[in-house]
DNA sequence: ACCTGAACACCGTTCAAGT
DNA sequence: ACCTGAACACCGTTCAAGT
């Protein structure tokens, strides 16, 4: 059998759970995959294309059901986001692969495009609702990658000081989310 | 004259402003300077320390008279913020650096510490106040971050789309700045 | 004290040539 | 169509040896 995109996705994708985003390089994806590292690129335009399937698929299972009404209670936004960071949180620098992808195409993620759906028609204006989106993603994307770097760091044992050792990276991220929706929803 | 470690700072931040951090090695900068790349390690420790002197240096200008009240009017919070984005906005990647410093020790930077110091006193708790200034800091190094990804790849001419065409940069960035602080004074 | 020379262990990407 | 082999042009970091 033939190698696939789909192998090497997945491939990608357990390199970047077990070992995180400083190990995954296009040579190490080959050798993982016994193949040599032009073979990728028969299947893959280049590293940024796979990161940015790998962020898709990071957030893939995320705000499907998020439109229809009526899925639980609570503010849709507000649950949005915490599924959003659920689900970055899941992969090793999650956070960071998105915010790359991100940053490239902002428009390639359905769930980060979700949140502006969501947010429409609070008495905001079109562009307030598209400054509003971008300034819940930048704050979801920031919050979180601090949150794995912190993470990341402490389990290298190689933590500056004893900053911000309690463990209160939830509370703080819904007080976050809370306070950027109320000053949303107050233009 | 020997090498100091000014000048590989000064020639390391002369890369940065002229080319960006993609084009900042530790070779390039060795080449530039006439030198070994093992001459560098003798003056700095490694290009992660590099970069954290290269942030503090972007923020340098920014935030040391905030403190004392009636430097000018408005509020200090909102000025501040814009004052940390000038900063950034005059280094190529300026963000990028920043946020790369800011995830290894947030407490090295103090523009960025000042945030919190002005955000005490308005009827918010001790966390509440730490939970604030990271949610503003958030918003702000990831804002300028796309701000300046989008014009590096606009200037490369390989936009995706067009997508955040129009030049509403300033407005959107107060528009965040405003809509956090707001959602945060009314805890 | 400060730097060179040289190495170690890597990168992403391309592309002629093979099957 | 799909992959190998080999190259090109790089990385960050270390360290014996020189001055």
């Amino acid at each position: 059998m033939s190698l696939t995109r789909r192998q090497i996705v997945d491939a990608a994708m357990d390199i970047l759970r077990h070992y995180g985003l400083g190990d995954l390089s296009m040579r190490r994806l080959a050798r993982d995959l016994g193949v040599q590292p032009g073979a990728l690129y028969w299947h893959v335009k280049n590293k940024q294309d796979l990161l940015g399937v790998l962020a898709e698929q990071i957030l893939a299972e995320v705000g499907a059901d998020a439109d229809d009404p009526g899925v639980s209670d609570g503010d849709p936004v507000r649950r949005l986001a915490a599924d959003i960071r659920t689900a970055l949180l899941a992969v090793r620098d999650g956070a960071d692969v998105v915010s790359l992808a991100h940053a490239l195409n902002p428009e390639a993620l359905p769930a980060i495009a979700t949140l502006r759906t969501l947010l429409q028609g609070a008495g905001l204006t079109d562009q307030q609702t598209r400054w509003g989106a971008r300034t819940l993603t930048h704050f979801i994307l920031g919050a979180v990658a601090e949150e794995q770097t912190h993470a990341d760091l402490a389990a290298a044992g190689l933590l500056p000081e004893n900053v911000y050792q309690d463990n209160d990276d939830d509370e703080a991220f819904l007080f976050g989310v809370d306070a950027v929706l109320a000053g949303l929803r107050a233009r």
